[in-house]
RNA sequence: GGCUCCAUGGUCAAGCGGUUAAGACUCAGGCCUCUCACGCCUGCUACUGGGGUUCGAAUCCCCAUGGAGUCACCA
């Protein structure tokens, strides 16, 4: 049986959208499941898009997104080098044997000649004008240095056809497809051409991409056949759409994979999420990790129609993934946010830890939900009023000055001991018990809703902070009041 | 516009000729509860339309409609 070959082969142009990812992903997890090779190659025959840096972005990327390619640039596996830029000459090479099969043509035509082909919708389809030339004509114009493209010879008439891994049958009117250039003007082959020409040499065998080379892929098998090369398998994969209408584009940098993990999603997450999306396991499983993915993964599930990105949805499983974390691991993820709160360097970060793990869905909720610590002041005493507890801002006062003395002279400064007092008080006084924490946690506070109860928040203020606290509430109280 | 595809709730989606048409997110309500979350329970909402085929159609066929892709010396 032969290897399982893919491969993911971006252009490098700036971002890696989240659609890119996705189609990685897929390329990926095929190949591991079958105990293939995943190949990574660097598409850069256009030069003016080449964007500084989009290699290294291409590296990191898959590295955080924990996909890990068998060969590359930095990898060889000796089907290199894998970087288009630095397989020019074989293009060219493999160009000139087409024309020799007769699956290709030189092409003199000027940039004037083609304008006038077009219609008054400004589309035009290649006359094949060219293609009549004599060899020795053409040899005349090549040594007499004439600008020149190559150009596929594809039949006038008859279908091509070829079976898709998810859309199944596909066929194409011959005439309907255009004897598009292989090898440009400046010598360097064009995607149509590199792209075979680089999946044949590198053996690859599952060709998975973006739906959009569906109807082009005619073409390329076209060129295979007249190579006499086998034709790969093809997967083609439907578009990731911000809405109804549009899709996911890098021009209006949505959903870029570096922009999540700013915003505090979790890499696994995301993997996680984008597999979703256009893929659904058997079982009703969601939370999959990679390795879970890599077994699960299957052509079957896959659909045909786009999907559109729902950010909620992936919010509540990187949600998951933060409710599973050990405090230590939240630490870890968390501290760049800790330290950009206002709290930065202060209080236990483990302790906070604790109670933001099932409070915090993304990671850049954090500064948001612990800034009160550091920002007390004068707030609204209305919010001491309470319909459904009867708790009045007169008995929240009268209240607070009961735990103050207990508080006072406790030492055992913890969530548990100050709970248990809180409640022993609440006997006393013959009140229920919410008529004591609450006022409390208000007056510790200042914010309507925190991370955490009454007692886990004096714990975390420590005593002398919390007395400060109770002292400043309770006069604030006495004003309103007054 | 030509060509190639696609079509189940707001979103992701299961379904492959006989189902009370799964599940998840979202939203609403409730329980729990020292606030907010978590957790648990309940609920809302779908087969684009029309024709066939069949005893029987979300599932097969045709047409319409809607949507996507493509028609570059871009990938």
């Amino acid at each position: 049986m032969t290897t399982v070959r893919t491969r993911f082969a971006p252009s490098p142009t700036g971002f890696m959208h989240i659609g890119n990812l996705r189609t990685c992903l897929y390329a990926y997890l095929f190949a591991k499941q079958a105990g293939g090779k995943f190949v990574l190659r660097i598409e850069d025959t256009d030069q003016e898009r080449y964007v500084e840096g989009a290699v290294d972005l291409i590296y990191r990327t898959l590295k955080t997104a924990g996909i890990e390619h068998d060969e590359g640039p930095d990898k060889d596996g000796g089907y290199g080098p894998y970087i288009q830029s630095e397989r020019k000459d074989i293009y060219l090479k493999y160009a000139k044997e087409l024309v020799e099969k007769g699956g290709a043509y030189y092409c003199f035509c000027t940039k004037e000649r083609l304008d006038s082909l077009k219609d008054d919708k400004g589309i035009a389809k290649y006359d094949k004008h060219c293609l009549s030339l004599s060899k020795e004509e053409v040899q005349r114009r090549l040594d007499a240095g004439e600008h020149y493209v190559i150009r596929q010879n594809i039949p006038a008439e008859g279908v091509s056809e070829y079976d898709d891994m998810v859309f199944g049958h596909i066929s194409v009117p011959n005439e309907d497809m255009e004897d598009n250039i292989l090898i440009k003007s400046d010598g360097m082959p064009t995607y149509n051409f590199a792209n075979v020409v680089d999946d044949h040499l590198m053996a690859i065998n599952y060709v998975i991409r973006g739906v959009e080379y569906l109807s082009s892929t005619p073409k390329y098998n076209l060129m295979y056949d007249a190579f006499g090369w086998e034709r790969p398998h093809y997967m083609h994969l439907s578009p990731i759409m911000k809405d109804a209408q549009r899709k996911l584009s890098k021009r209006y940098g949505d959903a870029n994979f570096e922009d999540f993990l700013a915003k505090g999603y979790l890499p696994e997450a995301i993997v996680n999420y984008i597999a979703l999306l256009g893929w659904s396991p058997k079982g009703n499983e969601e939370k999959l990790s990679m390795a879970q993915l890599v077994e699960q993964f299957d052509v079957e599930g896959i659909s045909k129609s786009p999907s559109i990105f729902d950010e909620a949805k992936m919010r509540w499983l990187n949600g998951e993934y933060i409710k599973e974390m050990s405090v230590e691991k939240f630490v870890e993820v968390a501290k760049p946010y800790f330290d950009k709160s206002k709290i930065a360097g202060k209080y236990d970060y483990s302790a906070l830890a604790k109670l933001l793990i099932p409070r915090v869905e993304i990671l850049s909720e954090i500064p948001d939900k612990v800034n009160f610590l550091e920002e007390f002041g004068e707030y609204d005493v209305e919010m001491f009023e309470h319909k459904k507890m009867k708790i009045t801002k007169e008995m929240a006062l009268a209240n607070l000055k009961e735990i103050e003395k207990v508080y006072e002279n406790e030492s055992v400064w913890t969530d548990e001991n100050l709970k248990a007092k809180a409640s022993e008080l609440a006997e006393k006084l013959s009140c229920k018990s919410g008529q004591i924490f609450l006022p409390l946690r208000l007056a510790l506070t200042g914010v309507a809703s925190t991370p955490g109860g009454a007692t886990e928040m004096a714990e975390l203020l420590g005593k002398e902070e919390s007395m400060r606290r109770l002292d400043y509430s309770i006069a604030l109280l006495e004003k309103a009041l007054a």
